[in-house]
DNA sequence: TGTACATCAGTGAACGCGCGTTCACTGATGTAC
DNA sequence: TGTACATCAGTGAACGCGCGTTCACTGATGTAC
């Protein structure tokens, strides 16, 4: 299938490289950092092992760049729903995806923070730093769509929003019960999900 | 110090085995799972590394038990806390312990779940079942105190708690700017622990 | 109650496999002239 | 534009270390009589 040895020129050795971060991002995400072999890695991105290093120093500098990568699709996601219908539609758009089934199902393809979150925390500064980078991009967008949408103290409600769902994704994927994780789902996710149509009754909005 | 070789009563040897599994709780949630070697443990337990199948099959064994181990901290004091006073007291203290600088500080003295949780999600069956229970057991004890603080919908929100509990912790501990990380305890605290003295005026209790 | 012996908790070393990293090699790319 | 040669992306195998597991051994424990 694929043709054996032969030098590739610098745009296809740069778009290999490329495939390699991405297929590290993903098999990160499905089997957790320490648990993936380079080997593993290179074999899903259709190369032997040997070739890794024409492109990278060391496994942690791949780590780096694939978390770099791994937070990307939550990030865009959020920022396309916000450029389309900014506030309440956004929120429940991103809300709704977030804690959908299908990212449950496919961490590999999901947001590195539920996949990776205890392993990220172990992680140089650097992978955490392009961590911190993607959380507070995230957090921004969050808090303007709960602003826009009449919510007071916008920011830390986008706050507690990204911890919950964080916090929901990973613990819907660690219960061993299928109930017990759809309904950790579907709770987070309808409480984080007010019906804004009610309009803001109180100033100091009720939490709870 | 320790004396060397000398069978030990059966009583001793019971005492041993409970150090290996709260050294492993300990070492696992510190450093993770798959990066904690058994020779890390039976050193940390005061051991040599030959003695450890003596008292378990793999290691596979020892994570399921130490996982258990590892949850145990966090159950007891919401039960603690729960027992001493109900409702909206019971809560703050749970909420103030579990998003404090120390426990984002102490992984290892910590809740099993915001240091592992992403790699408990890929843990055998049985390891998964046992945190299952646990949070079941996190779930009923917070949702008890919210329905005692007058929270429609109590359940629904300890959900939403428990998980905003375990992703502010999680990520407070991947970002790697203390201030943002402070913030996201700070405000997710602010957040689940609202001023519930003021009446909860409408009926259908405004989330946001 | 005392004695002889089997058991087994714990030690320390070894085994074997997996994984990160290195290396010799191939042959197309890309460049110097 | 064509030719000669250095470069370097990718291969496949090997190296060495770390880690889970095994094993021979020690000597106190616990039991059978």
């Amino acid at each position: 299938m694929r043709e054996r040895s032969l030098r590739k020129s610098k745009a296809e050795a740069a778009e290999t490289r490329r495939r390699i971060v991405e297929t590290a991002a993903a098999e990160f995400k499905r089997n957790g950092i320490h648990a993936t072999a380079l080997a593993d890695v290179m074999t899903a991105a259709g190369l032997t092992q040997g070739g890794f290093y024409r492109h990278f120093d060391s496994k942690d500098q791949l780590v780096r760049e694939a978390v770099a990568e791994g937070m990307r699709p939550v990030v865009e996601f959020a920022r396309d729903a916000a450029a389309d219908r900014k506030g309440e539609p956004a929120l429940k758009k991103i809300i709704r995806s977030y804690l959908s089934r299908d990212h449950r199902r496919n961490p590999a393809s999901g947001c590195a923070l539920s996949a990776l979150g205890s392993e990220l925390a172990r992680e140089d500064a650097e992978a955490r730093r392009v961590t911190t980078k993607a959380v507070r991009e995230l957090v921004d967008i969050v808090a303007e769509q709960y602003a826009v949408a009449g919510e007071a103290g916008s920011r830390e409600q986008a706050i507690l929003a990204v911890s919950a769902l964080v916090g929901a994704m990973t613990l819907s994927r660690v219960v061993a019960e299928p109930k017990l994780a759809s309904e950790i789902l579907r709770s987070t996710a309808e409480r984080l999900m007010p019906p804004f149509e009610t309009p803001p009754a109180s100033e100091p909005a009720a939490i709870a």
